[in-house]
Order: structure tokens, then C-alpha cells, then sequence
RNA sequence: GGAUAGAUGGGUGAGCGGCUGAAACCACAUCCCUGCUAAGGAUGCGUAUGGGUAACUGUACCGAGGGUUCAAAUCCCUCUCUGUCCA
């Protein structure tokens, strides 16, 4: 959630920036009315309930001095009707702020580049060299069909479309990458946790997924429950409504879980094979910080990543999103993008964001900031998307006759 | 699924319907005293939000949501969660 008290300071440089993200300025001038009107209504209410409490506190003592009561009943039940009309346009400016409030997304930091989508996106550097081929590369999908690692149709067969079953070595690989890429994250001083698949609509209003995402989600019938579509959201909620001590900080972790995504509005994207799925795996990091740490927090969450499609011999580079393609809750995004020598092109295999204090204004995650309470950055990370990871494997480590060989770091988890 | 007990501030735990935003203890912070593997004393110490330069002060919050009342942590209802017992 955005700060009210700076869209009431300082409200053309807040439009200013969240234009770049695409938000009317009108929106917002609507918001900063509610704002304002809210603040006049509570101050109504709360000038009545002061009245009315004082009132009440005389009455005890009327009483017990024995006097007469009737003329300050009279009173007070006066004061009453206008206490509860207050309280109901109280609540009705409360609950009109609050909706606006939360469908509008982060502020992105000064350095995010202007732009519209993807294609306006700024590449920041290239790591390591793809391989030449002395042969035109297979795509995975093939790879997966010919070497029986993954099944598609059975997925499907199961579920429905974007689901998929995987097989020996390909089943084996996908263990092998989850366990590698938590060690590789703990070794960089990333906790691992191990949270539950399904959370509840707080936690999903918390990181920012809901209100405005719920066709994403997959939801339970019966519950006001959902399946996580990233782990970001039960590991960044593990600290919800609590005042962290500041020599608690930062709070670095890594866990891994499966992802359900309904996918909404991709259609006819990815359709074939493996990079857009309803249900994957990814390992992620979590970091919850004091401001002035998130940064540098945030690079290293980036260099995790990035070393760890190093250690895997697989090509990659880093983007910086513009303000267009910033996710929701980002002030600032880091993709990194492994490439895929079947479809000759860089595609996304991990998101690194700082959501400076958007998630923890909304989570009520604070910190003892001397002696007063602060709000902590998060920031969240895929350190990696496992079953894309497997994609690349597939492409960059291909054979000519189609065969694929393991990266060497996998090898111990193999055998 | 049924029965029953409970849910209070960082923790333990009091709390007659009004003087209780909440005793006490622990923890924590600052200061004082003293000095040896410690102890003692003083003061402060919930959260959010409004007003005020500040001192200070208004309002709300004792699991959540309703209700009764001039007045609710305290009474009533519903729900959630936890413990125990039964199936």
C-alpha cells in the first residue's frame, strides 16, 4: 500500500512517478479526496465520542452522589444518534479508501527505466557465452518427448491443460535442482523454511496479490483459502502484524514450494511445453530488511541467482524492468533471463524484487527503529524457477543425437 | 462430528459493568549505588491514528464480528483458533 501521508505531502511527485507504472492521476486525486474526507469524518465522530465518554464518566459520579440523572440521559442519548450516523459515514469513507488504496500499485524507484512492456526493458549485462552448435538445437519439448523425462499428454490426462508429468531422469533432475539450489541459497546465508501451500486471503492482501488478482489464483471451494501462486507469499507473511526487533534484521530465506497459477489472460502463450504451467516448482528467496539495507540486500539476492545459473553452466543476463512491466508491489526489479538455444532467445527464469515498504505497510511487518516502530523492506526473489532451469538443461546441454548431458554440479545429487 | 475449558501488553498472569489502556512479576532501556564470577535501588517501557514546535492531549484496540447499557476486557450472541475428553 502506498503511504497517504506522502500522497497528501508531496502528491505531484507521487503521480509523477506512478504514471511511469501506467496510474492515472486521477485515481489518485480521487484517492487523496477520500483521504481527506475520511480525516473529516473521524474527527467528527471522534469529537462526539469524547463528548459522549465524558458524559458517561459524570454520569457514574451523578450517581453515586445521588443525584438526578434525568436531564443528562437525555443528553447523552441526544449525542448517541449522532455518534452512530457519524460512525456509519465514518465507515463507509473507510471502507471506500481502503479499496482504492489497495488496487494501487508500488511506487517505482527513480532509476526504473521509462517504458511500456517487456520490449522496453534495459539489459544490463550478459553472463557467460552460449555455446555454439554444430547442429540446429532441438527445442525442450522435444528433448523432454525423445529422452521420456517429461509426459504432457498424461498431464493433462490428469488435470487438464498445463500440467505435466515428469519421468525418471526428468523427475530425478527436478529433485536434484531443488535440493542443489537450496543448498547453493543457504551457503549464501539464506535460511530455508518450508511453508504451507495454501494460505489464507490476509496473507495474499498482505504481499499484494489480492484484491486486484484473484482470477490468478486458484481458490478453494469451500474456504476463503487459496494455493500459493509463489512462496513469496507465506514466507514474507511469516512475520504479518509483528514489530521485529531491529538486531533481528535482516531476516534472509529460501524455500521451496510448488506454484498454482491459473494463468489468466496468457492464453495462446507458451502453449507448448514447459514454460508456462499451472503447477511448478521454484525455489525462492525472502528477505526482510531495514531500509537502508534493502539495496545492497537486493543486489546480493540478484548475484545468488545469477551465480547459480553460473554454477549450472547456463548462459544468462540481467535485465532491469521498466515501469511498465514492474509487477504490482515492485519499486524495482531485477530479471534474469537464461537462454534458450532451441528458441534462440533469453527468456525469464527468475524475478529478483525490492518491494521497499509496500508489502510491510500492507503485512503490518515493523521493526524497532530506535524508539519508534518503522515499517522493514521485503524483497523476494526466484532463486530458481525449477522446472524452466530443467528447460534449459535440456536446450543448452543437447547432443546431437538428442541425448543431454547433466551439468557436473548435479552430478552428487544424482547418484 | 460431540462435550468442555480457554484466548488480556515482548513473556507469565490479575482484572467487582464506571476512578482499568489495563495490577503484579519477568524481560528490556536509561540512570544511581556497589565492585568481582553477583546483587540492590530509581525511572521508563503496548499498538494505531488525529491535534500540538513541544510538554501534552483526543479516539480506537484486552482473539474477530455483532448486541445490551449513559458506560463493556468485564454481560449476551455468532465465528475463528488453542487445550482436554468422547466418538
Amino acid at each position: 500500500m502506498i503511504d497517504l501521508k506522502l500522497l497528501q505531502k508531496d502528491f505531484q511527485t507521487i503521480s509523477n512517478k506512478l504514471s511511469r507504472k501506467g496510474v492515472d492521476a486521477e485515481l489518485l486525486e480521487n484517492l487523496k479526496i477520500k483521504n481527506e474526507e475520511l480525516k473529516v469524518a473521524k474527527a467528527l465522530y471522534e469529537t462526539l465520542q469524547a463528548a459522549q465518554n465524558s458524559m458517561s464518566k459524570d454520569f457514574g459520579i451523578y450517581k453515586k452522589e445521588g443525584k438526578d440523572t434525568t436531564e443528562l440521559k437525555a443528553k447523552v442519548d441526544e449525542n448517541k444518534i449522532k455518534i452512530s450516523e457519524a460512525l456509519e459515514t465514518q465507515r463507509i469513507k473507510q471502507e471506500a479508501l481502503e479499496s482504492l488504496a489497495m488496487s494501487i500499485p508500488n511506487i517505482p524507484d527513480d532509476d526504473v527505466p521509462e517504458g511500456k512492456d517487456e520490449n522496453d526493458n534495459v539489459e544490463i549485462k550478459k553472463v557467460l557465452t552460449p555455446r555454439e552448435f554444430s547442429f540446429t538445437p532441438k527445442e525442450h519439448w522435444e528433448l523432454a518427448e525423445q529422452n521420456g523425462w517429461i509426459d504432457f499428454e498424461r498431464g493433462v490426462k490428469l488435470a487438464t491443460s498445463r500440467f505435466s508429468v515428469s519421468f525418471g531422469m526428468g523427475a530425478k533432475l527436478e529433485r536434484a535442482l531443488i535440493n542443489f539450489m537450496l543448498n547453493f541459497n543457504s551457503k549464501r546465508g539464506f535460511d530455508e523454511v518450508s511453508v504451507p501451500s495454501i494460505v489464507n486471503r490476509a496473507a495474499l492482501e498482505g504481499t499484494g496479490q489480492l484484491p486486484k488478482f484473484e482470477d490468478d489464483l486458484y481458490k478453494l471451494q469451500d474456504q476463503e483459502l487459496f494455493l500459493i501462486p509463489t512462496a513469496e507469499v507465506p514466507v514474507t507473511n511469516l512475520y504479518q502484524d509483528e514489530i521485529l526487533a531491529a538486531n533481528q534484521l535482516p531476516i534472509k530465506m529460501t524455500a521451496y514450494t510448488s506454484c498454482f497459477r491459473k494463468e489468466a489472460g496468457a492464453a495462446g502463450r507458451d502453449t507448448r511445453g514447459m514454460i508456462r504451467q499451472h503447477q511448478f516448482h521454484k525455489v525462492e528467496l525472502v528477505s526482510i530488511t531495514k531500509p537502508q539495507q534493502s539495496d545492497e540486500i537486493f543486489d546480493e539476492m540478484v548475484q545468488t541467482a545469477s551465480d547459480l545459473l553460473s554454477a549450472l553452466e547456463l548462459p544468462h543476463r540481467l535485465v532491469r524492468l521498466c515501469g511498465g512491466d514492474l509487477g504490482f508491489g515492485a519499486a524495482k526489479t531485477i530479471d534474469l533471463e537464461v537462454w534458450l538455444p532451441g528458441q534462440n532467445t533469453y527468456r525469464e527464469i527468475s524475478s529478483v524484487s525490492n518491494t521497499r515498504e509496500f508489502q510491510a505497510r500492507r503485512a503490518k511487518i515493523r521493526f524497532k527503529d530506535g524508539d519508534k516502530n518503522s515499517f522493514v523492506h521485503t524483497l523476494n526473489g526466484s532463486s530458481l524457477a525449477v522446472g524452466r532451469t530443467l528447460v534449459a538443461i535440456m536446450e543448452n546441454f543437447q547432443n546431437e543425437d538428442g541425448s543431454i548431458t547433466i551439468p557436473k554440479v548435479l552430478t552428487p545429487y544424482l547418484s
